[in-house]
DNA sequence: TGTACATCAGTGAACGCGCGTTCACTGATGTAC
DNA sequence: TGTACATCAGTGAACGCGCGTTCACTGATGTAC
């Protein structure tokens, strides 16, 4: 990949990347042909070899791109939660919020987490975006708790670990069985999880 | 497939399912070509469309098959916990030790969930099974919480969802990210979801 | 129990299609004067 | 600013391979006497 040599082949490669993600939400990684992405992004199949070398490299560039603006949004979710009433509760709601993102992104998370327990490439890829949202996560938790004056009975990093664990267990539950919306659910089920590694407040803060 | 009609066939069957299963969890589904499943069972292809008409019927038999595994265990689960000294502390250990199963089956259920995303039929046959499965986990919750005399603050089912979900996601998570045994995440985590949807003893039982 | 026959499970060659990949080309983008 | 040229992005035809599926066959399993 590296720096792209021109502006009309950024777009290109913006607009093959677009036509992907959606493309491995469809139809999943395997059974997606290269053609089948080209055609969706008003390419043929010679654009895509002008760009990339194999299906494999553009997935890793498609969740490279992805798990960026993801992570941004994690960012900027730690400041927005530091001065807020009730932290914690905020902290679920956007943590809820960030990542019900779209069923589409779901999928393709998934599909790449398949595919990273068979190929080592995809695993490194995806265990160095794991390892940093997860820092994010804890990030957010632990400045919510020192907020609150409510200490964590369990390490963040862990907390966080099962947050994402059990977000990504309900959104992919009910993207496979569809008119099944688990927005209430989630939002309970993690306020459940807070309550069950917080301590109440030491002392209250001043 | 209704009954097979010898048990020669039955046989065939049930390595061809055995193969299947393997072979979707070294490859994924979509990329499993039906070769690759009959060579690993020692068959040649004419084996294969001589007992089903399709792939996705396949994998719908073999899901049928694992499945009503996963439930006759869960089902042995409800009587072994209701007789127990600490029963929530012993259902969640068992219900972890259940679900922990291999990584073989984590892989091979989600690849049916992503398949589901995208296939009524599929979407179907899940559907029925995790309602099953949902069932089954709150029957043992609620017997549990019984014994102890103590209440769940939200319905059975959402926390058996949550449950399932939670350990779905978990045992994905280290599927794609190998050297990573989460076995004691996942306990505390079970644990702390316990915490959070228990009230404590309305009255201590006799 | 043993033989003769019928059924049916699994074989393996054959087919055609669609895919990934290559490559000589054309036309668009950018540069030098 | 305008023209002439060079570079490079994207085209589309061509290739060969592997796959799903079919089918005439063989040999194993089961049945009738």
């Amino acid at each position: 990949m590296s720096a792209p040599t021109t502006r009309r082949r950024a777009v290109t490669v913006e607009r093959l990347l677009d036509a992907a993600l959606e493309t491995f939400a469809d139809t999943g990684f395997a059974a997606a042909s290269v053609e089948d992405i080209c055609r969706r992004g008003g390419f043929t199949r010679g654009a895509f070899y002008s760009s990339f070398t194999t299906k494999h490299e553009l997935f890793a560039a498609l969740m490279t791109r992805e798990t960026a603006r993801d992570l941004a949004a994690a960012e900027q979710l730690v400041a927005a939660v530091s001065g807020a009433p009730d932290p914690l509760t905020a902290a679920v709601d956007r943590v809820a919020d960030l990542l019900a993102a779209s069923r589409t992104w779901t999928l393709v998370l998934t599909e790449y987490q398949l595919l990273a327990a068979r190929d080592a490439d995809a695993a490194r890829l995806l265990d160095r975006f794991s390892a940093a949202m997860t820092t994010q996560v804890a990030e957010v938790l632990t400045r919510a708790a020192d907020t609150l004056g409510t200490t964590l009975t369990a390490p963040a990093a862990d907390v966080a670990q099962a947050f994402l664990a059990l977000h990504h267990g309900l959104a992919l539950a009910s993207a496979s069985t569809p008119g099944t919306p688990v927005g209430a659910l989630e939002r309970s089920a993690f306020l459940a999880l807070v309550r069950g590694v917080t301590a109440p407040p030491t002392a209250p803060t001043p």
